[in-house]
Formats: structure tokens, sequence, C-alpha cells
DNA sequence: CTGCTATAATAGAATTATTCTAAATTAGTA
DNA sequence: TACTAATTTAGAATAATTCTATTATAGCAG
């Protein structure tokens, strides 16, 4: 927590109460939220709040590569604090999305008729699935 | 072209002027293109057509698994017809997508404690770079 | 070939996610 | 303590997608 809000000190950063609440929000959180997953939670500590904090947050946060967008579900973005390199799977039935720790990097050579014409800047692997829960 | 054709005679599946057009938009298209890119194709030979029409008929051919819906791009869908297990890659400048055509899945395990909750249907690799055209 | 019916096309409204705008507020510095 | 650039807010705007109600038609049945 205390390293999260350190990392935004001077760096023409403010640190407002509402994206304290976010940052505590984020920190730590492996359930990859939703914009509006952030804007409720956000709503407990801040009744006013408006959209725009929220995504003028994020997209603060994610300029400064502290928070990954996921594009793994085709309905909405989801986020996630761990930026780290890793990878997901998501319930196709309840659209919860998890992480997948495994490092593919060695596997996942391109075919050198693409590799010629791209300089790879990264790249993750998306799983699809039904969970446990939803199969029950 | 046929085979497409061929594919859905029967089974409920009227084929009307509009959809063969856009079915000959997409035989052998390997554009990735995104439901605004088909609605301006079909315009070219039916200017009164609707996006409900192209929605329609996406949604048609994806549930018979002619058609795949590729999430590669946060901004919007695109679509693929070589519904054949492939990868992608996406330029983040012009944000063209490309094929990858690679079999990556023996190299793809899950972590036990992932595939012990899931039953997965799917997985897909995508590759983020910059291509040439746009390096230089 | 003709008529019937279920399916599809159309225009446009509705919805959802996201971005923008302009005015009021405030964090952090001087 | 005051100032200023950055941020918040409400709400409008935009973009992608879905829905609705009406009209049209593909493909089958006779």
């Amino acid at each position: 927590m205390m390293e999260i809000i350190n990392k935004f000190k001077g760096k023409g950063f403010k640190l407002t109460p509402q994206r304290l609440s976010i940052l505590k929000f984020l920190d730590g959180n492996t359930s990859h939220p939703t914009a509006e997953d952030i804007f409720k939670a956000l709503k407990k500590t801040h009744p006013t709040v408006s959209f725009a904090t929220v995504y003028n947050t994020v997209q603060a946060l994610r300029d400064r590569g502290e928070l990954q967008e996921i594009t793994i579900d085709p309905e909405k973005k989801h986020f996630d604090p761990n930026t780290a390199p890793h990878h997901h799977i998501m319930c196709t039935a309840c659209k919860r999305v998890e992480d997948v720790f495994a490092d593919y990097s060695s596997a996942l050579q391109l075919p050198e008729n693409v590799s010629k014409n791209f300089a790879v800047s990264g790249n993750h692997v998306d799983f699809y699935g039904i969970c446990k829960k939803c199969r029950s």
C-alpha cells in the first residue's frame, strides 16, 4: 500500500482522496475489476464521484505502467494492478477473470514471416473455459 | 465460395442477397474486418442496409462456428472467417491485425491450480508490436 | 407456380462503455 | 498563505452494439 502511494509522489500526479480510494481498492486486487466495478467501490467512500474520475485515474495509472488493461472479455475492459507479465483465463459463463501465472515466453516464438515485419512489444495468452462453480 | 454458401443451405438460415454479399466479402478475407468494415463493404452493393443486418449475420455465423470474434483490439471487435485455430498480432500504431500461424498448443499448459478449476474450451495468443510500415 | 410463414431487413430508438467539456475545486508548491 | 496547474464533477457527446416494431422476402408446401 505505502509503495503504491509513494510511487505517485511528485511527477505531476496529485494524490486526491478519490485517487487514494481507488489505489486502496486496486492494491493487491486480483479480481480484475471493470471501470464500473471501480466506480461502485469508489462510490462507497465518495458518493458524488463521476465516471470521469475513474477513467482519468485509470488512464494516469496506465500511462505510468502501474495498471494493465485486459482485453480477454469481448464485452468490456478489465484492469489489473499486477503489471508483472502473466496471463488470464475467463469463465465464459460467469465472466470472471482469473490470473494464470506461467511463463510461456520461450515457447511463443513468432514465425519468421511475422517477426520480420514487426517490432514486438509484448504478448498475452488468454484461456477460456467454464469454472467449477458454473458447472455445479 | 461455393462451400461457404452450401454450408448454409437448410438449417433455418435464409440466404438473402445481403447475406450473400457479406459471405462473399468474408470468404478468404484475412483483413480482420470490424463490424463497420463489413457495413461499409456491404453498402456498396446494398446502399440501404442497416447495421442490424451486419450484426445479425455476424451473430448467425458465429453461432454456427463459421466466424471468430477477435478481442485483440481494446477499442472494437474484429472478425475472422478463418476458424481454424491460429493467433494474431496487432500493430499498436495503425491498429492493423495480422494472422500468426503457429501451433503453441503443447506449450500452453495451465498450472494445476487453474486447470483443476476450469474446463478449458480454448485459448488464444495475442502479440503486440509496431509494424514495418509504421516504423518507416 | 402460388401462397404461406418463419425468418430477415430496415430505420431508428435504446443501451452500454467510454470520452469530452466547461465550470468549480483543490493538492502541492512557492 | 496564496497560487496555479491538475483534478473533480455533472452532464453532454461519441462510439459500438443491441433492440424494437414494421415491412419484406426466402424457401418450403401444396
